[in-house]
DNA sequence: GCACGGCTAGACCGATCGGTCTAGTCTTCT
DNA sequence: AGAAGACTAGACCGATCGGTCTAGCCGTGC
């Protein structure tokens, strides 16, 4: 790395990952810039400095981190999946390994990052493209096992809109395993 | 009618409304009771006569009126439904015209309502038992059509879970038609 | 050595938050 | 008529909100 990167979390690093979790955790309006920066452990300054125009920047910082880690999840999941089914199952079952980890109290990492932020337009377009980065993520790989692109393309959606249920539910009973069993409630029985 | 309740909206109906609708289209955090006391036209004594406890006190009422209303779009929906899908579709369409309604710009009536509140476990329970409401009504429906009590409770929820999904890729993509279209993904070509 | 820009540091700002409290009005009962 | 309670009305409160601004640190290039 040519760059001045140290090897520990950068200070606009760290921003992000605090305000990801606090977002995910009491929702943007929710969340105070002062807990951001305690948690980052950054003073103000710096906050206005790495993100000129605050929060909202901040929130689609977190929209993007948010996808590209989905995104990667989609990918581990499918790499060995031998049919669409399978990588949709694994994807639940990594998710709700995320879900406990997590004690059952956050929003969708998905939803609630891309969904509840800013009332700016600008913020809006950014999470819906990144939303569709994740939606073509998945259909990509619905084309790999030889789905046609509108096959693969509404097969990714149907899953996301259940998973999207799925997490929401699951946080309500409290209950992973509602994550779990969402194959078998979009497909049947095996 | 014996109580005193005028033919008009009494005051605290209209600050229940009010808190709904603005609840919905901003979220609990993003709305300050200044505004629901501006739209109710109500001063903050009130408010604070009717609902003690304030703004959780008003989203507990939101969350309950929100509830009664989907129940009977529910009932009305599976009336005259001669199967489970007829029903479901029904439903679907009705909530796609309140969608469109709404502008497009709202939360899902039922989760934005019933997930997105205060921090009070109170409120928590209070709405799981609104959600659990919702659900007991919908597989009631199921058994009377015909489905064992165990598997008309998965139907309906995996009812509610789809059009949670839906509804958030509706507002995404500001297009009812993915409300419409849920029966078809949840059960295939008619 | 020293000027300069990237970045940190936090005091400070007006606005708004949810909530309290007192005063006053209106209805109803005796 | 008059007392009591339900309800309205809004001034007021401390806390916190997101955001601005000045001062200073620190590494780099001249």
């Amino acid at each position: 790395m040519l760059t001045g990167m140290t090897e520990e979390a950068s200070t606009r690093d760290r921003l992000v990952f605090a305000a990801t979790r606090l977002f995910r955790q009491r929702g943007y309006d929710g969340t105070g810039l002062s807990e951001v920066l305690f948690e980052a452990g950054v003073p103000k300054g710096s906050l206005y400095h790495h993100f000129p125009d605050g929060k909202a920047d901040l929130a689609c910082a977190a929209a993007d981190w948010t996808a590209t880690e989905i995104i990667r999840v989609i990918d581990d999941s499918f790499r060995a999946a031998p049919d669409w089914r399978h990588g949709v199952t694994t994807f639940c079952y990594k998710m709700a390994k995320l879900f406990d980890i997590l004690n059952s109290a956050d929003a969708c990492p998905i939803f609630g990052l891309l969904f509840e932020g800013p009332d700016h337009e600008q913020f809006r377009a950014h999470a819906e493209a990144a939303f569709d980065r994740i939606i073509a993520a998945a259909a990509r790989h619905g084309e790999t096992l030889g789905m046609t692109p509108g096959a693969a393309h509404e097969a990714a959606e149907t899953c996301m809109i259940g998973f999207q249920g799925s997490w929401t539910l699951a946080r309500m009973r409290r209950r992973s395993d509602v994550l779990r069993s969402l194959p078998q409630r979009l497909y049947g029985l095996a």
